[in-house]
This record gives structure tokens, C-alpha cells and sequence, in this order.
DNA sequence: TGGCTGACAAACT
DNA sequence: AAGTTTGCCAGCC
């Protein structure tokens, strides 16, 4: 059987985007394109690993692009974001405005808008 | 080798 | 706000 069973690069990709999720603070939400714009490869790919290692993560603390609520389990993200403080619609819609929490940039501080 | 699927993003209606 | 279409990247059959 062949040593390398697993790709250490791959792994190394997953540890990569788990751990942005992990630093995302409470209260604040990020999206898989900006995940994928630090870790790198394509949002999809993003969603991908965290179907398959995203248990151990707050996973509710990744929504998408539109700010609509994170795939699956969405009515329990709502009431995650409802315990953290995170600003949403009443129609169930992140405010990406306010919530919004970029992982390249882990040092700032409750950005201004504008 | 080729085609399909997917925890996505952006633009348009 | 919600639905539809196109494009992109990676994995699987």
C-alpha cells in the first residue's frame, strides 16, 4: 500500500480554512469567498471542506456571499446569531454590513461603516 | 478521458 | 427579497 495516502498538501488546505473559522470572533460572520481569497482554491472548494470537516468549527459563523443564512441548519445558526448578538434581517438575512468579518485582516477592530 | 456534482459568487430580472 | 443563469475550482464516477 502506497505511503502517502493522503495528499499533506489537501490537509493542510482544511487545517487552513478550519482555523480562519476558528479566529472568526462572536457576533461576526464571513463569507466562503473571502475564506477562499486567504486560504486560496475556490469558494466551492471552501463549502467542501467544511461539509466534510466542518464539524468542530463554527460552521454557523460562515454564510454566503449575499449574506443569506449558512446551507443546512440554517434555523439553528439563526438562533446562534440570535445568543451572539449578530445583526441579522427579520427575514432571516445576515447584515453583512455590520456582521460582516474579513479573515485576512484578524486585527480590525469593529470596522466603521462608513 | 469525459461528465456530473457541490455547505459558492456575481449579475440580472 | 427571491429566483434564474453563468462562471470558477476541486473531487468523484
Amino acid at each position: 500500500m502506497q505511503d502517502d495516502r493522503v495528499d499533506p498538501a489537501k490537509e493542510e488546505y482544511v487545517e487552513r480554512v478550519l482555523s480562519c473559522v476558528e479566529q472568526i470572533p462572536p457576533g461576526r460572520v464571513t463569507t466562503y469567498g473571502a475564506i477562499a481569497a486567504v486560504v486560496g482554491g475556490g469558494p466551492r472548494q471552501v463549502g467542501s471542506v467544511m461539509a466534510h470537516h466542518g464539524g468542530p468549527v463554527p460552521w454557523w459563523r460562515v454564510v454566503r456571499a449575499d449574506g443569506s443564512l449558512p446551507p443546512s441548519h440554517d434555523g439553528e445558526a439563526r438562533e446562534r446569531y440570535a445568543a451572539e448578538g449578530t445583526p441579522c434581517s427579520s427575514t432571516g438575512r445576515v447584515q453583512m454590513r455590520e456582521a460582516f468579518w474579513d479573515p485576512a485582516r484578524p486585527e480590525d477592530e469593529v470596522e466603521r461603516i462608513s
